[in-house]
RNA sequence: GGGCCGUUAGCUCAGCGGUAGAGCGCCCGCCUUACACGCGGGAUGCCGGGGGUUCGAAUCCCUCACGGCCCACCA
């Protein structure tokens, strides 16, 4: 029984932490149940990490927002499916591991069994270059270990992940789905392969999508071009890009320039290479702009790419995949020149140059020639990158898979809006993207740690592949590795022959199977049975950044695949921002590790941190929150110790007996239990709206209500013996009291409410653990709850003016009131009437002390309260 | 240039039509048998500026300023 009810002497954080994430873990805590049925299944998206080092503080913040919805819908009785994915996909994983081992990937060296990577030394400068396999292999063995750092990470936090349901996006199982969910688009026409210009990175040699582009400031300067007219005359051009000379394939003003209508139809002569380029007009080209005619490349920028396209311009590619400019041979097609040996010449200066050396030596060429009108004027422009990269974009005419989306975005738009998104506003940003597409979705990679497509093509007898009829395996073949397996009908020895077959080398973008995370958890499309029980998923946890990628692609494969939405609910968490106003993630305040942080406070104090802060609103980061946390913590193991050592004494009162809700009787408890009441109803309610930030503000205020006040009115009753009835109904009140709280702050706090419960309840309510126990509805409140709580307030009240004029008389809390005068109308002293006892026995009023007086009138005056102080902290002889 | 969010006490933030709030910090006290990792009390605000709607505006509308973010801008 009651002698049962032991706890610890103090509030040791990292043993009561350490202790239940262990236990968890052994009893499967957070297990999936999937015979359960959908209706009670409540699905996590869970956004899987980039696996690249080390997790932020920014991550604890999210993921444990996260946590706290997912704890409260799994005591509500929901069957929570909460898994937890790696990205350890691509270019970032390659990166690390270019760094951490000095090596880089040579897809045409032979395999080396048995060898393994080893730190690079810290001044190596070369990269060691190994076989794509070795490559694969250092990338895993690089990414295996930071996942179980990971995850230790967040069984400390205390995430309730059922760490059964993992997936690494890499791994097979993702493989398969990306593979699978390619040969469906593929199917669906939607998919093609095209040659066409596109987003390149010369520093990772790959092309990347529109969505992994960010603009970045850059100063450069205009350089004024003079290019003769043939037939006579001139004019000058300003670009900031004189190295894309040689690609120029036309000049071009605005239709209505009167200055250079008269050029239209004619031909110009480049500077330098005397190629003749058409003089045309564009609409694009704005006559504001620098001389208002301008130099159409391939390729300069995004309209360049439009007006070849539209024209059916010539190519003339000069900057290769590296980002060197190419060797061209002027005089041939399709580098016409009117003085061939001329323009070679000076190409001869550029060729193999970066494009910022080309630059500065065409200048130089320019000027010697005279084509350099005045000096270059400074000017800082919007330059397109690569998120990752450090090198400019360029465009470069590539074979790369695209994902047609640019003619669905009227459905892309609307089944965004099918999503009920938190904040409303965010919604917007998706808009706004769809909205501005300007491209189709490249998703193929020129990298090698991806999902490869899984694609073979058949080679003609001259040995050329031919690419419209690419050749594919079997769903029940996936994944496959073309470079490695064989399409089905050819054998091993006809790769690479004539009349045989060539495995695709590419590997899928990134975000081409993260879109696919909810089909990932659900197992389209090889468990149908899973896969509706686990499709659409309930909620999608993200960052803002991401939602032009991770959100808008997620959206479009599954209207794709299903024409159905992925989730009914997207949650975006706001950042956490460090003093200076950075984002964590980017600024110094990255180097605040998290784990020691949880060493110096507390899991349960990250976690109030995180909890505060409403969706979508960026966080200060702040210590001086974390101790708020600890404190809070501190003061439910103190606050619960002191109610149970009441319930225990209660307990060994044979007068008392045992009790329930229905034994609160006391008025002081029931106006109490009524306060409850609403703040049960209140969190169910915003906890309905994922606003549980708004749940921790007022549960806190109400539990501290509840140290300060209510416990300190009713403890002396529940002490007592002297009416045993009174007892009860305080000890009734006070369990059930602490029960609530308990688990009202299970989900932010779910170590010391475990802890707590653990103690007793554990055992008397038949809940192992409280993050089994239901959530308190406000029903639970009984019929006393139905009541009013103003009593309570009303003795509070009293109470505060009892602890002012001791505190105005620097008394101590405890020290006697001779006199506590109350003066108000008949009906409201009748009120207090009901709550003098637990009034009086808490301020310490003497015996007698009490004195009532009737006012008169005043329809609306307050409680008037006089407080008289004994002259000594000797209660007078009575 | 377009869009979104924000601007409330020294700091971090709640409040979003009816007499300005919390925590931290600061000041003054208190060993009261759950907690001194505690308890009680106190001071502190042209609620960014201007205009409007209303009996009444921190709260609604317009406008400006500042800060942040997203997108566009590459000749």
């Amino acid at each position: 029984m009651s002698d049962e009810t032991t706890f610890p002497a103090a509030y040791v954080p990292a043993e009561i932490e350490t202790k239940w994430a262990a236990r968890w873990e052994d009893e499967g805590r957070y297990r999936y149940d999937p015979k359960r049925p959908r209706a009670e299944t409540f699905v996590v998206d869970t956004p899987p990490p980039t696996v690249s080092g080390s997790l932020h503080m920014g991550h604890v913040f999210s993921y444990t927002q996260t946590d706290v919805i997912a704890r409260q819908q799994r005591m509500r009785g929901k069957n929570v499916f909460y898994p937890m994915g790696w990205d350890d996909n691509g270019l970032p994983t390659e990166r690390r591991v270019q760094k951490e081992f000095g090596i880089r990937c040579e897809p045409g060296l032979p395999y080396r069994a048995g060898w393994t990577p080893s730190p690079a030394g810290k001044d190596a400068k070369t990269l060691e270059e190994v076989s794509r396999k070795n490559f694969l292999e250092a990338c895993r063995l690089q990414t295996e270990k930071d996942e179980q750092k990971y995850e230790a990470l967040w069984r400390r936090l205390g995430l309730s992940i059922d760490w059964t349901q993992q997936y690494a996006t890499v791994g097979e199982h993702c493989r398969r789905v990306s593979q699978a969910s390619f040969l469906d688009l593929l199917k669906k026409g939607r998919v093609y392969s095209a040659v066409a210009p596109t987003l390149w990175d010369t520093g990772f040699r790959t092309a990347v999508a529109q969505a992994e582009v960010e603009d970045r400031e850059q100063n450069g300067f205009f350089h004024d071009i003079r290019f003769e007219v043939e037939g006579g005359g001139d004019f000058v051009i300003s670009t900031t890009r004189p190295e894309l000379l040689a690609a120029c394939i036309a000049v071009v003003a605005h239709p209505e320039d009167a200055r250079y209508k008269r050029l239209f139809g004619k031909s110009a002569l480049t500077p330098l290479f005397r190629a003749a380029v058409p003089i045309m007009p564009a609409e694009h080209a704005d006559p504001e702009k620098g001389t208002g005619i301008m130099m159409i490349c391939t390729f300069g920028d995004v309209a360049d790419v439009e007006f070849w396209r539209k024209e059916k311009m010539p190519l003339r590619q000069i900057v290769g995949r590296s980002g060197r400019l190419e060797a061209v041979e002027f005089g041939s097609d399709p580098f016409p020149s009117r003085e061939p040996a001329a323009a070679n010449a000076a190409y001869a200066n550029l060729k193999g140059l970066y494009p910022k050396q080309a630059r500065a030596k065409t200048v130089e060429l320019l000027s010697a020639a005279g084509a350099l009108v005045g000096a270059p004027k400074p000017t800082v422009q919007a330059v397109k990158f690569y998120e990752k990269g450090d090198q400019p974009l360029e465009f470069i005419s590539t074979r790369q898979w695209f994902v047609r989306i640019l003619d669905i975005k009227e459905e892309l738009l609307a089944q965004g809006r099918k999503v009920a998104w938190h904040p409303e506003y965010m919604l917007k940003r998706y808009e706004q993207w769809v909205e501005g597409l300007n491209q189709d979705w490249c998703v193929s990679r020129q990298r090698y740690f991806g999902v490869p497509f899984p694609v073979w093509y058949p080679l003609g007898e001259g040995g050329a592949p031919d690419y419209a009829r690419p050749i594919v395996p079997e769903l029940s073949a996936l994944p496959v590795d073309p470079q490695a397996d064989c399409p089905p009908g050819f054998s091993e020895d006809r790769r690479g022959r004539p009349g045989g077959f060539v495995g695709d080398t590419d590997v899928m973008d990134t975000w081409a199977t993260s879109s696919l995370t909810p089909q990932v958890s659900s197992h389209w499309p090889f468990d149908p049975d899973r896969h509706a029980k686990l499709f659409p998923a309930d909620l999608r946890p993200q960052a803002h950044e991401i939602i032009r990628t991770w959100a808008f692609y997620t959206i479009t494969k599954a209207w794709l695949h299903e024409k159905k939405i992925p989730w009914t609910n997207i949650a975006i968490s706001g950042w956490v921002v460090s003093p200076d106003r950075q984002k964590m993630s980017k600024s110094k305040g990255k180097a605040v590790a998290p784990e020691d942080l949880l060493a110096a406070y507390s899991a349960d104090a990250l976690r109030y941190w995180a909890a505060r802060a409403k969706l979508g609103q960026d966080t200060m980061y702040d210590e001086n929150v974390f101790k708020v946390g600890h404190r809070l913590a501190t003061k439910i193991f103190n606050a619960s110790k002191f109610t149970m050592l009441q319930l225990q004494g209660a307990e060994s009162d044979p007068k008392v007996g045992s009790w329930s809700l229905a034994d609160v009787r006391e008025p002081l408890d029931r106006a109490w239990v009524a306060r409850m009441r609403g703040l049960l109803r209140d969190a169910g309610g915003d906890f309905e709206r994922f606003d549980y930030a708004a749940v921790l503000l007022y549960l806190e205020t109400a539990f501290w209500d509840f140290c300060d006040n209510y416990l300190e009115l009713v403890k002396n009753r529940g002490y007592s013996a002297e009416r045993p009835e009174a007892r009860k109904s305080a000890v009734a009140a006070l369990e059930w009291t602490l029960k609530c709280f308990l688990r009202l702050f299970a989900p932010f706090l779910p170590y010391i409410t475990e802890e707590v419960w653990s103690w007793r309840f554990a055992r008397s309510e038949g809940r192992a653990s409280i993050h089994a126990a239901p959530w308190p509805a406000s029903e639970e409140a009984g019929a006393a709850g139905a009541e009013s709580d103003r009593l309570f307030l009303v003795a509070r009240a009293v109470l505060d003016k009892i602890r002012t004029e001791k505190a105005a008389q620097k008394r101590s809390v405890k020290w006697p009131v001779q006199v506590l005068d109350l003066e108000g109308r008949a009906g409201d002293l009748e009120a207090v009437e009901q709550v003098l006892g637990d009034l009086a026995s808490a301020g310490n009023v003497v015996a007698g002390g009490l004195r009532r007086r009737v006012r008169e009138g005043a329809e609306d005056a307050p409680l008037g309260v006089r407080v008289e102080l004994a002259a000594a902290n000797e209660p007078p002889a009575a």
